[in-house]
DNA sequence: GTCTATATTGAGATAGAC
DNA sequence: GTCTATCTCAATATAGAC
């Protein structure tokens, strides 16, 4: 599965052989059909087991407590790792989506970014809800959120050496949640330092 | 050049033929090698063109007055129209940029890229050095910007039924200027109806 | 010059021994 | 589960008649 997804990242899915990815696994071709049954079911085995990890991190954040600011914190911070530790599938995922047709078979790359949407705007609906965001229509704030993960992401993806990493992200969320957030008293204003996410960084990741 | 963009949007570069576009253009091979030399010249000429257009855009935004608030809005909103009305040409680059190899000819999509960047970051440090946006890394505001800009325009390219519009980007943009602006003094505040940007809508955009 | 028939190549896939 | 050896198929290239 590494070698198929650094030759599909390299040369496109139509252009790889299964005799290349063999050779470059170490393996024989009855051993790539044994496993997957053929090109196409290697193809959809390495993003069936990437989005089946990605949507278990989805159903973490929906049991876990905490403000509106911390949860989104928590949820991007985690899609965000994930991605950085599995870029050269991701860049498959670009070259499959925006790219020419390939051959390749469909996945649903869709659904499961719809997902990721609709748990964004769960938990801001209930910030707005609950007076911690200000009132606004809930896709204004989802847009708002996704437009910052996107853009670390893509960053990371297509510029890695202007990467804004884990803690460069966590900054800029919040920077986008002051503007989503609802007008505090007066008194608790400018000089006191406000709350915002403190999220624990412990491991580093690959930039 | 209409023709070419539609072919190579709906087949990829590569697996369209010179035979193709002169066939869909209506016209005869050597028309296409007398004004664009051969099937790469086409192709550059294609960028070239819309690439210039977007600069001058730039050099506008240069010249023109106003509060940081309104300057944002008038850059976004023009390259967001520029994007909307050039969605084919869009998909081929993505489909370039982001696709397998496809033996075309370079063409520095990210020096655009990077001017853009550049421009909103000049303005942005303004704001921030006459006190208009409260303090912080130039960068993290250019993110922030370019975050939900770059996600308005994804979306229209990938999930046109959810296009934010203009006024959608505009209303987004408001409250991504609201996390970065400067606090205010406390009688300004809650209920008087702040300042926004007042963009003219006047000619619709294709959604 | 153009056509049909054939050769070559390289792709994905499999049979059957071990 | 893995191997060697083989199969099928389609695209491309070429030979040689016309």
């Amino acid at each position: 599965m590494t070698a198929a997804t650094d030759l599909f990242n390299r040369k496109g899915y139509a252009a790889t052989s299964v005799r290349e990815i063999v050779e470059a696994a170490g393996v024989t071709k009855p051993v790539l059909y044994y496993h997957f049954g053929n090109k196409e079911g290697l193809y959809l085995a390495l993003f069936q087991e990437s989005f089946a990890a990605l949507l278990g991190l989805l159903s973490d954040v929906r049991r876990r407590a905490g403000t509106v600011r911390e949860r989104i914190a928590y949820l991007c911070d985690q899609v965000y790792t994930f991605h950085a530790e599995h870029l050269p599938l991701v860049r498959v995922m670009y070259s499959i989506y925006y790219g020419p047709p390939q051959g390749a078979p469909a996945f649903d790359f869709d659904a499961t970014h719809h997902a990721f949407q609709a748990q964004t705007a769960e938990i801001l609906e209930e910030g707005i809800r609950k007076g911690e965001l200000k009132p606004m229509p809930v896709e204004q704030a989802m847009w708002a959120v996704m437009g910052a993960l996107n853009i670390a992401m893509e960053v990371d993806l297509c510029h890695p050496e202007q990467s804004l990493g884990r803690e460069g992200l966590a900054r800029l969320l919040d920077t986008i949640l002051d503007g989503l957030a609802a007008p505090r008293p007066a008194d608790e204003r400018v000089p006191s330092p406000r709350k915002r996410s403190n999220l624990k960084v412990t491991k580093g990741v690959r930039r």
